[in-house]
DNA sequence: GGCAAACACGAGAGATCGCTCGCGTTTCAC
DNA sequence: GTGAAACGCGAGCGATCTCTCGTGTTTGCC
């Protein structure tokens, strides 16, 4: 139950069935507006107006528009925590590298493809404030949780060379993710297996020889 | 009375030489708004006020905000053209693939460090109408430099997987451009070095052997 | 049935932003 | 010098957006 009360002035209201009722429906309708228009673009009376009802019913819910979206981001949270939480976590190191790779991709994908407006909300350098703040617990929490799984196959690297591994792993993720939510059908397969490719072949050669981390190019860089 | 020309052509004005100078100090204060705000949330009137002149002023010279953007992207374009055109020529199938994509990215990630309003301007998706044509434009520019330049490597790929594959290129560098602007000095300097492994990685095996482009794993893909 | 609270409405207040307009100043060709 | 055009100003227009308020309706509890 995710009611918030902030400190003195505002007392949480008993809501009815028919109130929680249009919760729903109004998340529904931001999601939808959110995912078109992206967030600072949506307007509320359009959202007000996606979901049937008038504006000053929207604000009967939400407190300003800024609570919808952390709303919205809350129970997306929850969702993917609830579904997908173990998909990075750490793996017995026998487990070929490929195959872990491949479960977590295709988790995550399928969550981003069920729920777009996630990669809508997560992905907008417009969202303000509290917003970010979110943005920026998630991807925190998603960096550890890869962390975890790197060390499963690299127990004695510098952390700072696995905190760096596993944000380019991220990284990398993100930009597949984008490529294939722009494409359909067999190509997004393909895309999918382009992005499996890209992080394995990324990550294998750590698995070979854990004391040599980054092999340095013997050419020196170029003016 | 002069009759108003408000459809059709509007003809050059003759500018005098305090006009460009004005120009060119409008458009300097508008990539410093645009990079602290982003685009949408930058207005007219804070461009007006860094650069030390009044909204009319800045109308005297730009029909609308979008012209402002449209311009500043143009000139940083060009500018990239001529400083960095050749970076992704193709080259000799002799060249190590690491030394060439070693110089590719050093001339990116140095492009974009002196000129942090691209990286703002061109990873907006706030930005509306004209700016999203040409940030697709450019990304195609890219994307067929990139597949120039893995058909040095790879002759016999079909084209749809040399596009992927460029593609993916594009967006590792993207996600890696991300992590190295969002760190200093040393650091900044491991990120590229992180980037330039994993695109290294990501294309070597394809320069072994030109016939066999993706390994498929044991799993079937999902759909 | 009676009543208080939750729900619903929609006009519009208040704020912001893009952009204009009238008018005064500077520059330049002649 | 003189006139025309470029330059410069800043109040404010019109559009838009977030959020409020007064009022009326529905719901749940006694």
């Amino acid at each position: 139950m995710p009611e918030k009360q902030q400190a003195g002035d505002e007392r949480p209201r008993r809501r009815q069935a028919r109130g929680e009722r249009r919760i729903a429906q109004l998340l529904e309708a931001a999601a939808a507006v959110f995912c078109t228009t992206g967030y600072t673009a949506a307007s509320t009376n359009a959202i007000a107006r996606e979901a049937g009802v008038s504006p000053g019913t929207l604000y009967q819910f939400f407190p300003n528009k800024e609570a919808i979206a952390i709303e919205l981001g809350d129970r997306l949270m929850h969702e993917m925590r609830e579904t997908y939480g173990e998909a990075l976590a750490p793996v017995d190191p026998a487990t070929p590298l490929e195959q872990a790779v491949g479960a977590a991709v295709d988790r995550f994908i399928a969550f981003n493809c069920e729920h777009p407006v996630f990669f809508a909300l997560m992905h907008g350098p417009d969202v303000p404030g509290r917003i970010t703040e979110e943005h920026d617990a998630l991807h925190q929490t998603l960096v550890t949780r890869i962390e975890g799984l790197i060390r499963s196959f690299l127990p004695d690297a510098p952390d700072a060379d696995v905190t760096r591994t596993a944000q380019m792993c991220l990284g990398m993720y993100k930009a597949g993710l984008e490529l294939v939510l722009a494409h359909e059908e067999a190509e997004r397969g393909a895309y999918v297996q382009e992005l499996k490719n890209a992080l394995f072949r990324y990550l294998e050669p750590l698995t070979r020889d854990g004391a040599a981390p980054t092999p340095d190019p013997a050419a020196p860089p170029l003016p």
